[in-house]
DNA sequence: TCTGGGGTCCTAGGACCC
DNA sequence: TCTGGGGTCCTAGGACCC
């Protein structure tokens, strides 16, 4: 068995960069970017880190500041990173054959045997070059033998700026080294509770979580755990996947801008989400079963009357179609609904997949699938993604309040012709 | 007043069967 | 009806990720 090695680039602050490319008025200055809503803090840049503002704190809390410093702020511009992200992917899949698109700012990369013909932090280094250069984004390479490890070279490659970008753990001497000066929470996979539990079992740093024995970790806590600490002892538990894994699962949720009181409000909100998960379906190209409704109150008004609950359905035969699913979707509500809520936040999911063709109606089935069902959803997806005009379904309503807030939204610059950058 | 959205995987427990 | 082991399937909920 040859031994394997991987990388994981990961763009620098990656939201936070990609406003600061169109407006180069703004280096050296602290950007933060706002979660949907503008809710709460999701990026900063390395100036607005320096100044304390902290990752997913609401903005309210940090208002003070964003003016005393006078930082500048967006809302989420997912059509402008998605597009850049495809750039950064596209040029390393130049550079390796095998890249895992991990998240919309990181990539897994398979160097195994790659070692034997290419000098690898070369290879790291002017993999940051290139995307620096071409893309005008920022990346850290780390270097290891499993994902845990590479993933835990990156962040030391963030973390000290004497790495210049690229830390290579390949030797275990390294890897100790390194380990047993990160703290546990640093560890990928281990999130706040297993760390709290974590530490009150004595391990502390993630040299002792390596260290710790395997069946012990396992009883404790489970499977995933167990593979983290082989992973951080160099044996890969996870390989490069390189295919898009089809989706188990579709989800359609947002919190209000404004609370819903009223039934029709939400019914718009149930419908309009209906029509967004149907659409990411077809585009998945594929057909769907169950539909679950879920509508809550906020968990932050303690003081309130508190209600949340889900209600999930079938329908007798796997659909893309947007109709079937707006059907459903309201009967579960009108069983959900309660009045005297101040609602904060539904949603919708779809499950229980089946590729095109699969399923068979039973013979004496007496429902039927909607007429013309293809060529409807065809032409409504057609005309949406076309850019020139968007057809609703009238239960969608038409600028409703409770649709989200993205107050300090940035142009388009790549994606839309009319939001082109002007040179003056 | 103001606190994101969209995913995955794992486990425990209940229903049901032989 | 009770006794018992062993298996499958499903769902809810918890934990994690970005």
């Amino acid at each position: 068995m040859t031994a394997t090695l991987f990388a994981l680039v990961d763009c620098n602050n990656f939201y936070a960069s990609c406003e600061r490319l169109f407006r180069p008025d703004l280096q050296g200055k602290p950007i933060v970017v706002l979660s949907n809503n503008d809710g709460c803090v999701v990026a900063r840049s390395a100036e607005a880190k320096q100044l304390g503002v902290k990752m997913a704190v609401p903005v309210y809390q940090v208002m003070d500041m964003i003016r005393a410093h006078n930082i500048a702020v967006f809302s989420s511009n997912y059509a402008l990173y998605a597009d850049i992200s495809n750039r950064v992917m596209t040029t390393l899949e130049h550079m390796v054959p095998r890249v895992e698109v991990y998240s919309i700012d990181e990539a897994f990369l398979d160097l195994s045997r790659l070692d034997r013909c290419q000098d690898i932090t070369q290879l790291a280094a002017d993999i940051r070059q290139r995307i620096q250069q071409w893309i005008g984004i920022s990346v850290c390479v780390g270097i290891g033998p499993s994902k845990t490890l590479a993933k835990l070279a990156n962040y030391a490659a963030k973390k000290y700026p004497m790495t210049q970008g690229v830390v290579d753990l390949r030797t275990t001497e390294r890897q100790r080294r390194l380990m047993a000066l990160t703290p546990i929470d640093e560890v990928w996979g281990i999130g706040r509770k297993i760390a709290q539990r974590l530490k009150l079992m004595g391990i502390h740093t993630a040299l002792q979580l390596a260290d710790a024995p395997p069946k012990l970790i396992r009883d404790s806590f489970s499977v995933t755990v167990e593979r983290t600490v082989h992973e951080l002892n160099g044996i890969a538990c996870d390989d490069i996947q390189q295919l898009v894994a089809t989706k188990q699962q579709i989800v359609s949720s947002r919190s209000f801008g404004e609370r819903i009181t009223h039934l029709t409000a939400m019914q718009q909100a149930i419908n309009d989400y209906t029509c967004r998960a149907c659409e990411k379906l077809r585009v998945e190209g594929q057909f769907a079963r169950t539909l679950s409704v879920f509508i809550r109150t906020s968990y932050f008004t303690e003081h309130q009357p508190q209600y949340s609950q889900v209600l999930t359905g079938n329908l007798t035969y796997p659909s893309d179609d947007t109709r079937d699913f707006i059907a459903l979707a309201q009967r579960l509500l009108s069983r959900l609904w309660r009045e005297g809520y101040a609602y904060a936040k539904a949603g919708v999911m779809l499950g229980d997949f089946y590729a095109p063709g699969v399923f068979q109606l039973g013979l004496f089935d007496e429902v039927k699938p909607q007429p013309k069902s293809r060529a409807l959803m065809n032409l409504l997806d057609s005309v949406n993604h076309s850019g020139k005009a968007k057809i609703q379904f009238a239960g969608q309503g038409l600028n409703a309040d409770w649709s989200m807030k993205r107050n300090q939204l940035s142009p388009r610059y790549t994606t839309q012709w009319a939001h082109i950058p002007t040179v003056k």
